[in-house]
Parts: structure tokens; sequence; C-alpha cells
DNA sequence: TTACAATATAAGAAGATGCTTATATGCTTA
DNA sequence: TAAGCATATAAGCATCTTCTTATATTGTAA
């Protein structure tokens, strides 16, 4: 597979409002899917799809307690990632209320 | 707009192979569409829709220059993303080449 | 071993994205 | 101001995503 395949791979995982939820409950700490579930607001399935299209794009990682799954982020450089995109959108904020 | 939505804004605009190749041409300088347009395998209509779609997201900005435009990364934080991107790819080939 | 709890998978409808072709806009220079 | 180059926009089709409902799987504990 191509580079840049795979680099947009990631950034396609990354690019949905739930995944981006999902990524900042699990950027302090691993959460099994009931604990995920409880505060993200979406359907158990839908959670349950937007966990394995993180895990495929190796976004997250997962392992099993019991009957529960917990999931966690795999790559510390995706916290960085994530911070760095909100320092993108302070930025971006800060010019808009200069009434730029 | 929820933060989560402006967040997974930027990350959907860099999740697409030909956009991804875009930025990383730009992650050196500057260029105008024609520049890309003959780097980038793709039509003219569809490089400026790539092109369009980068700049509402804010990743990259554009200027004029005669009757060129010229686009650039808007922000060196985008540069940071893909360079952190790139080191988890890093690290998967790894462990994949290892036989994992 | 049956029942329950937690999670995953399947299938299909609705909406979003991406590409192509055709056309429009906006500089620049003659 | 007409012609030509560089870029953008529009429209429509094809494909991919996302969500929903229904069902399957896997582990635990009675």
């Amino acid at each position: 597979m191509k580079i840049e395949v795979m680099n947009a791979n990631i950034f396609k995982a990354l690019g949905h409002p739930t995944r981006m939820e999902i990524i900042k409950l699990l950027n302090d700490q691993p959460l099994c899917v009931c604990e995920i579930f409880d505060k993200v607001e979406s359907t158990q399935p839908n959670i349950s799809q937007h966990l394995k299209l993180l895990k495929d794009a190796d976004v997250l990682d997962s392992k099993r307690d019991g009957n529960k799954i917990i999931y966690l982020i795999k790559h510390d450089e995706v916290r960085k990632i994530i911070s760095l995109s909100q320092m993108i959108l302070h930025k971006e904020i800060m010019q808009l209320s200069k009434g730029e």
C-alpha cells in the first residue's frame, strides 16, 4: 500500500465527531465499551463500529478483561496529534475573535 | 459548532490520499496550482476542489501572485501532525516486520 | 448447561464524498 | 478590449460512509 494511503487512513479514522469524542475520553484512561457507551450519545452497535474502525486504523488497541473489552490509545503520538489540532483551532478562534 | 466537529474537520481534510500528497508537496515550499497539478496525478478541477477543501478546513492558505494562486501550509502544527503520523506508521511497519 | 451481560457483526437505507466533463471567472499582455 | 493562461465552480453520476434494527458471539456465574 502506498504511504500516502496509509497516512490518510489514520486521519480518516480521526475525522469523525463521534470518534473524536471517543479518543478524547480515552486520552485520560482506558475504558471498556460500556463506559464509552455511557458517555457518548449513540447506540451500542454504532459505538462498536466506530471502535473497530479506530482499531483497524491503528489508532486504538483493545484487550479483554472478563467479558468486557477495554479500549485504549495505541500510540502516544495520537495524543500529540490531537493536542496539535487543538492548538490550530485555538489560533483560528483567536483570529476570528479579532474580527478578521 | 461543537469542538469535536471542528477538530474532526481538520482530520477529515487530511484523510484523503490525494490531499495527503498535496500537503507533503507543500511541506517543503509553497506552490502554485499549476505546479501541484504537474506533480500530482489528477485533473485540474479535481485538484482545485481538494485545495478548496483543505483551505476551508484551515489546513492550507492561499495568496494570489499575478494570475497564479499560491497555496501554502497555514499552520506549522500541520507539519508536526504529519510527521507524528509518519512515526506511527514507522512503528507499525517495524512491528509487522517482526512477524507479529 | 442455562441464562445473562457485554460486545460484535450483518444488512440495508439515507446521506455524504469524490470524480468527470463542461463552463465560468479573473489576471495579464498585446 | 480581445485573447489566452491559470484557476474555480457547477452539475451529475458512482461510490463510500454512517446509522439503524436485528441477530450473533463470547465470557461469566448461578
